[in-house]
DNA sequence: AGGTTATTTTGATCTAAATCATGCCAGGTG
DNA sequence: CACCTGGCATGATTTAGATCAAAATAACCT
Protein backbone atom coordinates (compact mmCIF):
# COMPACT_ATOMS: atom_id res chain seq x y z
CA UNK A 1 0.00 0.00 0.00
CA UNK A 2 0.88 3.18 -0.90
CA UNK A 3 1.39 5.46 2.36
CA UNK A 4 2.58 9.08 1.46
CA UNK A 5 1.48 10.68 -2.15
CA UNK A 6 3.31 13.95 -1.98
CA UNK A 7 4.40 14.79 -5.51
CA UNK A 8 7.77 16.23 -4.96
CA UNK A 9 9.43 18.75 -7.30
CA UNK A 10 12.56 18.98 -8.35
CA UNK A 11 13.69 15.81 -8.40
CA UNK A 12 15.47 15.48 -11.67
CA UNK A 13 18.47 17.15 -9.42
CA UNK A 14 22.23 17.10 -10.06
CA UNK A 15 22.02 13.35 -8.89
CA UNK A 16 20.27 12.27 -11.77
CA UNK A 17 22.20 14.45 -13.69
CA UNK A 18 25.33 12.31 -12.90
CA UNK A 19 23.95 9.22 -12.54
CA UNK A 20 25.40 5.89 -14.98
CA UNK A 21 23.27 6.12 -17.67
CA UNK A 22 21.55 9.25 -17.44
CA UNK A 23 24.95 11.64 -17.82
CA UNK A 24 24.80 11.02 -21.59
CA UNK A 25 21.62 13.86 -21.51
CA UNK A 26 21.99 17.50 -22.95
CA UNK A 27 20.45 20.17 -21.14
CA UNK A 28 17.43 20.27 -23.08
CA UNK A 29 16.51 16.45 -22.27
CA UNK A 30 16.84 17.31 -18.98
CA UNK A 31 14.51 19.99 -18.57
CA UNK A 32 12.35 17.54 -20.81
CA UNK A 33 13.08 15.45 -18.19
CA UNK A 34 12.18 16.91 -15.06
CA UNK A 35 8.61 18.79 -16.76
CA UNK A 36 7.63 15.47 -16.74
CA UNK A 37 8.79 13.10 -14.05
CA UNK A 38 6.42 12.53 -10.96
CA UNK A 39 8.28 11.83 -7.96
CA UNK A 40 7.06 10.02 -4.86
CA UNK A 41 7.82 9.48 -1.53
CA UNK A 42 7.27 5.23 -0.61
CA UNK A 43 7.61 3.24 2.60
CA UNK A 44 8.68 0.03 3.57
CA UNK A 45 6.02 -2.90 1.41
CA UNK A 46 5.37 0.00 -0.67
CA UNK A 47 4.95 -1.67 -4.41
CA UNK A 48 5.96 0.19 -7.72
CA UNK A 49 4.96 -1.95 -10.24
CA UNK A 50 3.76 -5.53 -9.97
CA UNK A 51 4.30 -8.33 -12.13
CA UNK A 52 2.51 -8.17 -15.61
CA UNK A 53 1.77 -5.04 -15.18
CA UNK A 54 2.27 -2.79 -18.78
CA UNK A 55 5.83 -1.16 -18.44
CA UNK A 56 4.62 2.32 -19.21
CA UNK A 57 8.03 3.82 -18.23
CA UNK A 58 11.31 4.00 -16.03
CA UNK A 59 11.86 4.74 -12.28
CA UNK A 60 14.81 6.36 -11.12
CA UNK A 61 16.15 5.28 -7.39
CA UNK A 62 16.94 9.06 -5.98
CA UNK A 63 16.69 7.50 -2.23
CA UNK A 64 16.05 4.19 -0.44
CA UNK A 65 16.40 0.93 -1.60
CA UNK A 66 14.39 -1.18 -3.67
CA UNK A 67 13.92 -4.71 -4.10
CA UNK A 68 13.07 -6.81 -7.38
CA UNK A 69 10.83 -10.06 -6.75
CA UNK A 70 9.19 -12.52 -8.90
CA UNK A 71 6.12 -14.86 -7.56
CA UNK A 72 6.60 -18.78 -7.48
CA UNK A 73 3.72 -21.04 -7.35
CA UNK A 74 3.10 -21.38 -3.60
CA UNK A 75 3.77 -18.30 -2.22
CA UNK A 76 7.58 -19.00 -2.56
CA UNK A 77 9.37 -15.74 -3.98
CA UNK A 78 12.82 -15.14 -4.88
CA UNK A 79 14.84 -11.72 -4.47
CA UNK A 80 16.34 -11.37 -8.27
CA UNK A 81 18.35 -8.01 -7.19
CA UNK A 82 18.41 -4.81 -5.00
CA UNK A 83 18.25 -1.57 -6.18
CA UNK A 84 19.94 1.31 -5.00
CA UNK A 85 20.13 4.86 -5.50
CA UNK A 86 21.22 6.19 -9.04
CA UNK A 87 19.54 3.33 -10.21
CA UNK A 88 17.21 3.39 -13.00
CA UNK A 89 14.52 0.63 -12.49
CA UNK A 90 11.90 -0.60 -15.67
CA UNK A 91 14.27 -0.24 -18.38
CA UNK A 92 14.66 -3.81 -19.38
CA UNK A 93 10.43 -4.42 -19.82
CA UNK A 94 11.04 -1.05 -21.46
CA UNK A 95 13.24 -2.12 -24.07
CA UNK A 96 12.13 -5.45 -24.10
CA UNK A 97 8.78 -4.30 -25.68
CA UNK A 98 7.46 -6.66 -22.32
CA UNK A 99 5.37 -6.61 -19.37
CA UNK A 100 6.89 -6.17 -16.09
CA UNK A 101 8.30 -9.82 -15.22
CA UNK A 102 8.63 -9.15 -11.83
CA UNK A 103 7.71 -6.77 -9.18
CA UNK A 104 9.55 -3.81 -7.36
CA UNK A 105 8.79 -3.47 -3.96
CA UNK A 106 10.58 -0.89 -1.61
CA UNK A 107 12.97 -2.39 1.21
CA UNK A 108 13.84 0.56 2.66
CA UNK A 109 11.92 4.22 2.14
CA UNK A 110 12.87 6.51 -0.21
CA UNK A 111 12.26 9.03 -3.46
CA UNK A 112 11.59 7.14 -6.54
CA UNK A 113 10.93 9.34 -9.78
CA UNK A 114 8.82 7.89 -12.66
CA UNK A 115 9.80 8.89 -16.24
CA UNK A 116 6.76 7.99 -18.88
CA UNK A 117 8.16 5.76 -21.85
CA UNK A 118 6.91 8.58 -24.32
CA UNK A 119 9.53 10.81 -22.92
CA UNK A 120 12.07 8.12 -22.53
CA UNK A 121 12.08 5.60 -25.84
CA UNK A 122 12.53 8.72 -28.12
CA UNK A 123 15.80 9.93 -26.18
CA UNK A 124 17.49 6.23 -26.24
CA UNK A 125 16.57 6.04 -30.11
CA UNK A 126 17.99 9.38 -30.79
CA UNK A 127 20.69 10.09 -28.38
CA UNK A 128 23.01 6.86 -29.29
CA UNK A 129 25.03 7.86 -25.91
CA UNK A 130 22.31 6.93 -23.74
CA UNK A 131 21.64 3.93 -25.27
CA UNK A 132 25.08 2.41 -25.45
CA UNK A 133 24.87 3.13 -21.66
CA UNK A 134 21.86 0.65 -21.38
CA UNK A 135 23.68 -1.46 -23.47
CA UNK A 136 25.99 -1.82 -21.15
CA UNK A 137 24.14 -1.96 -18.10
CA UNK A 138 21.97 -4.80 -19.70
CA UNK A 139 24.49 -6.54 -20.68
CA UNK A 140 26.62 -6.33 -17.74
CA UNK A 141 23.34 -7.51 -15.79
CA UNK A 142 22.78 -10.43 -18.48
CA UNK A 143 26.78 -11.47 -17.50
CA UNK A 144 25.92 -11.49 -13.79
CA UNK A 145 22.45 -13.10 -14.29
CA UNK A 146 24.19 -16.13 -15.89
CA UNK A 147 26.95 -16.44 -13.24
CA UNK A 148 24.74 -16.66 -10.78
CA UNK A 149 22.25 -19.84 -12.45
CA UNK A 150 25.47 -20.94 -13.34
CA UNK A 151 26.77 -20.83 -9.05
CA UNK A 152 23.28 -22.14 -8.12
CA UNK A 153 23.00 -25.10 -9.79
CA UNK A 154 26.95 -26.11 -9.42
CA UNK A 155 27.80 -24.67 -5.95
CA UNK A 156 26.31 -25.65 -2.62
CA UNK A 157 24.10 -22.77 -0.14
CA UNK A 158 26.95 -22.34 1.72
CA UNK A 159 29.37 -21.52 -1.19
CA UNK A 160 26.43 -19.35 -2.64
CA UNK A 161 25.74 -17.54 0.60
CA UNK A 162 29.76 -16.64 1.00
CA UNK A 163 29.30 -15.69 -2.35
CA UNK A 164 26.36 -13.18 -1.77
CA UNK A 165 28.42 -11.54 1.19
CA UNK A 166 30.85 -10.69 -0.85
CA UNK A 167 29.04 -9.62 -2.92
CA UNK A 168 26.97 -7.29 -0.42
CA UNK A 169 30.49 -6.09 0.89
CA UNK A 170 30.56 -4.03 -2.26
CA UNK A 171 27.75 -2.00 -1.52
CA UNK A 172 26.81 -1.76 2.02
CA UNK A 173 29.95 -2.90 3.77
CA UNK A 174 33.09 -0.85 4.75
CA UNK A 175 36.70 -2.90 5.15
CA UNK A 176 39.62 -2.03 6.96
CA UNK A 177 42.91 -2.95 5.96
CA UNK A 178 43.97 -6.61 6.53
CA UNK A 179 41.06 -9.01 5.12
CA UNK A 180 38.53 -7.92 7.76
CA UNK A 181 34.96 -6.25 6.96
CA UNK A 182 32.19 -5.15 8.29
CA UNK A 183 28.60 -5.60 6.93
CA UNK A 184 25.07 -4.04 7.23
CA UNK A 185 22.88 -6.20 5.74
CA UNK A 186 20.20 -4.47 3.83
CA UNK A 187 17.61 -7.34 4.40
CA UNK A 188 16.04 -9.65 6.52
CA UNK A 189 16.84 -13.61 6.86
CA UNK A 190 14.11 -14.52 4.89
CA UNK A 191 15.08 -11.67 2.16
CA UNK A 192 18.72 -13.49 2.10
CA UNK A 193 16.87 -17.08 1.57
CA UNK A 194 14.65 -15.26 -1.38
CA UNK A 195 18.26 -14.18 -3.09
CA UNK A 196 19.92 -17.72 -2.97
CA UNK A 197 16.93 -19.62 -4.02
CA UNK A 198 16.52 -21.55 -0.49
CA UNK A 199 14.00 -21.54 2.49
CA UNK A 200 14.68 -18.99 5.65
CA UNK A 201 15.47 -22.15 7.97
CA UNK A 202 18.32 -23.09 6.04
CA UNK A 203 20.26 -19.84 5.67
CA UNK A 204 19.55 -19.55 9.76
CA UNK A 205 21.83 -22.90 9.65
CA UNK A 206 24.68 -21.63 7.26
CA UNK A 207 24.80 -18.39 9.20
CA UNK A 208 25.21 -20.50 12.60
CA UNK A 209 27.96 -23.06 11.02
CA UNK A 210 29.96 -19.97 9.86
CA UNK A 211 29.69 -18.79 13.25
CA UNK A 212 30.82 -21.92 14.49
CA UNK A 213 33.61 -22.09 13.00
CA UNK A 214 34.34 -18.28 13.66
CA UNK A 215 34.10 -16.94 10.04
CA UNK A 216 31.56 -14.32 10.27
CA UNK A 217 30.25 -12.71 13.75
CA UNK A 218 26.13 -12.01 12.96
CA UNK A 219 24.49 -9.48 14.94
CA UNK A 220 20.48 -9.05 13.62
CA UNK A 221 21.73 -7.66 10.39
CA UNK A 222 25.01 -6.59 11.71
CA UNK A 223 27.93 -8.39 9.91
CA UNK A 224 31.86 -8.66 11.00
CA UNK A 225 34.15 -10.81 8.83
CA UNK A 226 37.60 -11.63 10.22
CA UNK A 227 39.10 -12.03 7.05
CA UNK A 228 37.58 -11.88 3.57
CA UNK A 229 39.48 -15.08 1.70
CA UNK A 230 38.03 -17.36 4.22
CA UNK A 231 34.53 -16.62 2.79
CA UNK A 232 36.48 -16.16 -0.58
CA UNK A 233 37.67 -19.48 -0.21
CA UNK A 234 34.37 -20.97 -0.16
CA UNK A 235 33.87 -20.10 -3.96
CA UNK A 236 36.81 -20.46 -5.50
CA UNK A 237 38.58 -23.41 -4.07
CA UNK B 1 40.19 -28.75 -32.12
CA UNK B 2 39.72 -27.27 -35.12
CA UNK B 3 39.80 -29.16 -38.14
CA UNK B 4 38.64 -27.40 -40.88
CA UNK B 5 40.19 -23.93 -42.29
CA UNK B 6 39.19 -23.09 -45.25
CA UNK B 7 38.03 -18.86 -45.15
CA UNK B 8 34.94 -18.49 -47.35
CA UNK B 9 34.31 -15.74 -48.68
CA UNK B 10 31.20 -13.79 -49.11
CA UNK B 11 30.05 -15.66 -46.57
CA UNK B 12 28.05 -11.80 -45.29
CA UNK B 13 24.91 -12.40 -47.73
CA UNK B 14 21.35 -12.45 -47.61
CA UNK B 15 21.44 -14.21 -44.73
CA UNK B 16 23.44 -11.65 -42.42
CA UNK B 17 21.52 -8.81 -43.89
CA UNK B 18 18.70 -9.67 -43.05
CA UNK B 19 19.14 -11.36 -39.62
CA UNK B 20 17.45 -9.69 -36.56
CA UNK B 21 20.08 -6.95 -35.47
CA UNK B 22 21.97 -6.88 -38.79
CA UNK B 23 19.43 -5.97 -40.97
CA UNK B 24 19.55 -2.04 -39.34
CA UNK B 25 23.12 -1.88 -41.52
CA UNK B 26 23.55 0.68 -44.39
CA UNK B 27 24.77 -0.79 -47.50
CA UNK B 28 28.01 1.19 -47.01
CA UNK B 29 28.80 -0.77 -44.24
CA UNK B 30 27.13 -3.88 -44.92
CA UNK B 31 30.39 -3.73 -47.71
CA UNK B 32 32.92 -2.74 -44.98
CA UNK B 33 31.66 -5.99 -42.93
CA UNK B 34 31.74 -8.07 -45.70
CA UNK B 35 35.53 -7.05 -45.93
CA UNK B 36 37.00 -8.25 -42.98
CA UNK B 37 34.60 -10.77 -42.31
CA UNK B 38 36.77 -14.08 -41.81
CA UNK B 39 34.61 -16.93 -42.14
CA UNK B 40 35.11 -20.77 -41.33
CA UNK B 41 33.03 -24.32 -40.97
CA UNK B 42 33.29 -25.72 -37.78
CA UNK B 43 33.32 -29.59 -36.68
CA UNK B 44 31.15 -30.99 -33.71
CA UNK B 45 33.72 -29.97 -30.50
CA UNK B 46 35.33 -27.70 -32.14
CA UNK B 47 35.69 -24.31 -30.03
CA UNK B 48 34.85 -21.01 -31.25
CA UNK B 49 36.04 -19.26 -27.69
CA UNK B 50 36.68 -19.94 -24.90
CA UNK B 51 35.79 -18.22 -21.42
CA UNK B 52 38.10 -15.78 -19.87
CA UNK B 53 39.04 -15.00 -23.42
CA UNK B 54 39.62 -11.74 -23.98
CA UNK B 55 36.42 -10.71 -26.56
CA UNK B 56 38.12 -9.57 -30.10
CA UNK B 57 34.76 -9.42 -31.68
CA UNK B 58 30.98 -11.09 -32.69
CA UNK B 59 30.72 -14.42 -34.44
CA UNK B 60 27.44 -15.12 -36.91
CA UNK B 61 25.71 -18.20 -36.96
CA UNK B 62 25.40 -18.65 -40.60
CA UNK B 63 24.55 -22.54 -40.49
CA UNK B 64 25.65 -25.30 -37.61
CA UNK B 65 24.58 -25.18 -34.18
CA UNK B 66 26.51 -23.43 -31.10
CA UNK B 67 26.91 -24.42 -27.44
CA UNK B 68 27.63 -21.48 -24.84
CA UNK B 69 28.88 -23.23 -21.97
CA UNK B 70 30.10 -22.32 -18.17
CA UNK B 71 32.49 -24.78 -16.46
CA UNK B 72 32.20 -25.43 -12.94
CA UNK B 73 35.40 -26.22 -10.30
CA UNK B 74 34.51 -29.78 -10.77
CA UNK B 75 34.55 -30.84 -14.34
CA UNK B 76 30.97 -30.11 -14.25
CA UNK B 77 29.37 -27.57 -16.37
CA UNK B 78 26.23 -26.03 -17.48
CA UNK B 79 24.83 -25.53 -20.97
CA UNK B 80 23.59 -21.67 -20.92
CA UNK B 81 22.22 -21.33 -24.21
CA UNK B 82 21.75 -22.87 -27.85
CA UNK B 83 22.70 -20.69 -30.50
CA UNK B 84 20.87 -21.16 -34.20
CA UNK B 85 21.51 -20.40 -37.54
CA UNK B 86 21.28 -15.92 -37.63
CA UNK B 87 22.46 -15.56 -34.34
CA UNK B 88 25.06 -13.50 -33.32
CA UNK B 89 27.53 -14.74 -30.80
CA UNK B 90 29.92 -12.78 -28.35
CA UNK B 91 27.87 -9.21 -28.46
CA UNK B 92 27.37 -9.51 -24.80
CA UNK B 93 30.87 -8.99 -23.36
CA UNK B 94 32.10 -6.82 -26.52
CA UNK B 95 29.14 -4.40 -25.51
CA UNK B 96 30.23 -4.90 -21.41
CA UNK B 97 33.28 -4.67 -21.88
CA UNK B 98 34.22 -7.90 -20.52
CA UNK B 99 36.16 -10.59 -21.38
CA UNK B 100 33.90 -14.07 -22.72
CA UNK B 101 32.20 -15.41 -19.70
CA UNK B 102 31.43 -18.56 -21.04
CA UNK B 103 32.72 -21.22 -23.89
CA UNK B 104 31.08 -21.29 -27.07
CA UNK B 105 31.28 -25.06 -28.88
CA UNK B 106 30.01 -26.30 -32.02
CA UNK B 107 27.30 -28.96 -31.46
CA UNK B 108 26.68 -29.19 -35.04
CA UNK B 109 29.29 -28.38 -37.76
CA UNK B 110 28.41 -24.91 -39.56
CA UNK B 111 29.50 -21.67 -41.01
CA UNK B 112 30.50 -18.90 -38.45
CA UNK B 113 31.86 -15.58 -39.31
CA UNK B 114 33.63 -13.63 -37.42
CA UNK B 115 33.29 -9.88 -37.25
CA UNK B 116 36.12 -7.62 -35.61
CA UNK B 117 35.36 -5.40 -33.15
CA UNK B 118 36.78 -2.18 -34.19
CA UNK B 119 34.78 -2.67 -36.91
CA UNK B 120 31.34 -3.56 -34.84
CA UNK B 121 31.71 -1.22 -32.03
CA UNK B 122 32.13 2.12 -34.49
CA UNK B 123 28.87 0.37 -36.27
CA UNK B 124 27.04 0.29 -32.83
CA UNK B 125 27.51 3.42 -31.35
CA UNK B 126 26.79 5.57 -34.72
CA UNK B 127 24.53 3.52 -35.88
CA UNK B 128 21.36 4.13 -32.98
CA UNK B 129 18.92 1.57 -34.82
CA UNK B 130 21.51 -1.17 -34.87
CA UNK B 131 21.79 -0.14 -30.83
CA UNK B 132 18.58 -0.39 -30.57
CA UNK B 133 18.24 -4.26 -32.37
CA UNK B 134 21.43 -5.09 -29.61
CA UNK B 135 19.64 -3.50 -26.71
CA UNK B 136 16.10 -5.63 -27.40
CA UNK B 137 18.24 -8.50 -27.49
CA UNK B 138 20.15 -8.41 -24.68
CA UNK B 139 17.11 -7.05 -22.30
CA UNK B 140 15.14 -10.22 -23.90
CA UNK B 141 17.75 -12.61 -23.13
CA UNK B 142 18.33 -10.72 -19.46
CA UNK B 143 14.27 -11.39 -19.14
CA UNK B 144 14.61 -14.75 -20.04
CA UNK B 145 17.92 -15.76 -17.46
CA UNK B 146 15.81 -14.58 -14.90
CA UNK B 147 13.07 -16.26 -15.64
CA UNK B 148 15.15 -19.48 -15.62
CA UNK B 149 16.92 -18.67 -12.41
CA UNK B 150 13.86 -18.04 -10.92
CA UNK B 151 12.45 -21.55 -12.32
CA UNK B 152 15.16 -23.17 -11.13
CA UNK B 153 14.91 -22.76 -7.74
CA UNK B 154 11.27 -22.87 -7.67
CA UNK B 155 10.17 -25.87 -9.83
CA UNK B 156 11.08 -29.31 -9.45
CA UNK B 157 13.24 -30.72 -12.13
CA UNK B 158 10.14 -32.51 -13.45
CA UNK B 159 8.09 -29.04 -14.17
CA UNK B 160 11.61 -27.77 -15.50
CA UNK B 161 12.40 -30.21 -17.87
CA UNK B 162 9.16 -30.22 -19.47
CA UNK B 163 9.00 -26.33 -19.79
CA UNK B 164 12.76 -26.83 -21.40
CA UNK B 165 10.63 -29.11 -23.94
CA UNK B 166 8.26 -26.47 -24.50
CA UNK B 167 11.15 -24.05 -25.22
CA UNK B 168 13.36 -26.71 -27.87
CA UNK B 169 9.36 -27.49 -29.54
CA UNK B 170 9.29 -23.50 -30.33
CA UNK B 171 13.19 -24.34 -32.08
CA UNK B 172 13.45 -27.59 -33.35
CA UNK B 173 9.90 -29.33 -33.43
CA UNK B 174 7.09 -29.07 -35.57
CA UNK B 175 3.76 -29.60 -34.42
CA UNK B 176 0.37 -30.91 -35.82
CA UNK B 177 -3.37 -29.70 -35.29
CA UNK B 178 -4.57 -31.09 -31.84
CA UNK B 179 -1.27 -30.51 -29.13
CA UNK B 180 0.49 -32.93 -30.43
CA UNK B 181 4.18 -32.18 -31.59
CA UNK B 182 7.04 -33.77 -32.94
CA UNK B 183 10.59 -32.45 -31.53
CA UNK B 184 14.30 -33.19 -32.57
CA UNK B 185 16.09 -32.56 -29.64
CA UNK B 186 19.15 -30.79 -30.76
CA UNK B 187 21.99 -32.17 -27.93
CA UNK B 188 22.75 -34.93 -25.97
CA UNK B 189 20.94 -36.11 -22.52
CA UNK B 190 24.19 -34.76 -21.26
CA UNK B 191 23.95 -31.46 -22.23
CA UNK B 192 20.02 -31.27 -21.28
CA UNK B 193 21.04 -32.17 -17.95
CA UNK B 194 23.47 -29.26 -18.48
CA UNK B 195 20.60 -26.81 -19.07
CA UNK B 196 18.66 -28.13 -16.28
CA UNK B 197 21.55 -27.68 -13.75
CA UNK B 198 21.33 -31.39 -13.44
CA UNK B 199 22.76 -35.14 -13.56
CA UNK B 200 22.40 -36.64 -16.82
CA UNK B 201 21.05 -39.76 -14.56
CA UNK B 202 18.13 -37.21 -13.33
CA UNK B 203 17.43 -36.11 -16.64
CA UNK B 204 16.99 -40.25 -17.65
CA UNK B 205 15.09 -41.04 -14.74
CA UNK B 206 12.44 -38.02 -15.84
CA UNK B 207 12.15 -39.09 -19.15
CA UNK B 208 11.89 -42.79 -17.71
CA UNK B 209 8.85 -41.26 -15.74
CA UNK B 210 7.01 -39.37 -18.54
CA UNK B 211 7.19 -42.42 -20.61
CA UNK B 212 5.73 -44.70 -17.96
CA UNK B 213 2.91 -42.22 -17.95
CA UNK B 214 2.68 -42.43 -21.63
CA UNK B 215 3.24 -38.12 -21.88
CA UNK B 216 5.55 -38.56 -23.84
CA UNK B 217 7.49 -40.92 -26.22
CA UNK B 218 11.33 -40.78 -26.48
CA UNK B 219 13.56 -42.51 -29.50
CA UNK B 220 17.28 -41.39 -29.46
CA UNK B 221 16.74 -37.82 -29.81
CA UNK B 222 13.15 -38.02 -31.58
CA UNK B 223 10.12 -37.24 -28.75
CA UNK B 224 6.64 -36.80 -29.93
CA UNK B 225 4.28 -35.54 -27.53
CA UNK B 226 0.41 -36.83 -27.48
CA UNK B 227 -0.25 -33.26 -25.65
CA UNK B 228 1.86 -29.99 -25.17
CA UNK B 229 -1.00 -29.69 -22.39
CA UNK B 230 0.06 -32.37 -20.56
CA UNK B 231 3.87 -31.01 -20.31
CA UNK B 232 2.56 -26.98 -19.97
CA UNK B 233 0.37 -28.33 -17.06
CA UNK B 234 3.26 -29.52 -15.08
CA UNK B 235 5.04 -25.61 -14.77
CA UNK B 236 1.88 -23.93 -14.60
CA UNK B 237 -0.51 -25.46 -12.59
C1' DA C 1 4.25 -1.92 31.42
C1' DG C 2 1.90 -6.28 29.02
C1' DG C 3 -0.13 -8.43 25.01
C1' DT C 4 0.13 -9.25 20.10
C1' DT C 5 2.33 -10.10 15.90
C1' DA C 6 6.63 -10.75 12.97
C1' DT C 7 11.10 -12.65 12.55
C1' DT C 8 14.55 -15.90 13.57
C1' DT C 9 16.42 -20.00 15.51
C1' DT C 10 16.49 -24.84 16.48
C1' DG C 11 15.27 -29.63 16.24
C1' DA C 12 13.23 -33.90 14.03
C1' DT C 13 11.98 -35.96 9.95
C1' DC C 14 11.47 -36.43 4.87
C1' DT C 15 12.63 -36.29 0.02
C1' DA C 16 14.51 -34.94 -4.50
C1' DA C 17 18.42 -35.31 -6.57
C1' DA C 18 23.45 -36.58 -6.19
C1' DT C 19 26.56 -40.11 -6.05
C1' DC C 20 28.38 -44.55 -6.78
C1' DA C 21 28.27 -48.69 -9.38
C1' DT C 22 27.04 -51.53 -13.02
C1' DG C 23 25.22 -52.99 -17.31
C1' DC C 24 23.42 -52.07 -21.99
C1' DC C 25 23.70 -51.03 -26.75
C1' DA C 26 25.33 -48.79 -31.09
C1' DG C 27 29.35 -47.18 -33.70
C1' DG C 28 33.85 -47.32 -34.75
C1' DT C 29 38.50 -49.36 -35.34
C1' DG C 30 42.61 -52.56 -35.28
C1' DC D 1 35.66 -60.67 -35.69
C1' DA D 2 36.64 -59.13 -30.91
C1' DC D 3 37.54 -54.99 -28.63
C1' DC D 4 36.86 -50.77 -27.48
C1' DT D 5 34.57 -46.20 -26.50
C1' DG D 6 30.85 -42.98 -25.70
C1' DG D 7 26.11 -42.19 -24.71
C1' DC D 8 22.34 -43.91 -22.07
C1' DA D 9 19.68 -46.46 -18.50
C1' DT D 10 18.95 -48.40 -14.02
C1' DG D 11 19.61 -49.88 -9.29
C1' DA D 12 21.36 -49.00 -4.38
C1' DT D 13 22.84 -45.67 -1.26
C1' DT D 14 23.82 -41.06 0.53
C1' DT D 15 23.03 -36.28 1.36
C1' DA D 16 21.84 -31.32 1.05
C1' DG D 17 18.23 -28.91 1.72
C1' DA D 18 12.98 -28.96 2.34
C1' DT D 19 9.35 -29.52 5.29
C1' DC D 20 6.99 -29.73 9.60
C1' DA D 21 6.69 -28.26 14.26
C1' DA D 22 7.99 -25.65 18.32
C1' DA D 23 10.42 -22.32 20.85
C1' DA D 24 12.91 -18.14 21.38
C1' DT D 25 13.56 -13.36 20.19
C1' DA D 26 12.58 -9.07 18.63
C1' DA D 27 9.41 -5.45 17.17
C1' DC D 28 4.94 -3.04 17.80
C1' DC D 29 1.37 -1.41 19.58
C1' DT D 30 -2.15 1.01 22.91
Amino acid sequence: MVNRRQPVSNCINSQFRNAAEWCALSDVDLKAVEAVAICREYDVGDVIFNENDPCRGVYFVTSGLVGIRKAGLEGDSTLLKIAYPNETLGYRPLLAGQCHRATAEILKPGLICFINSATVLPMIEHNPALGLNFLQRATRELGDAEERFHKTVTLTLRARFAHLLMLLKDRCGHSSDNGKFILELPVSRGDLAAMLGVRRESVSRVIHELEQEGVTHFTDRHVEVANADHLIDEFRA
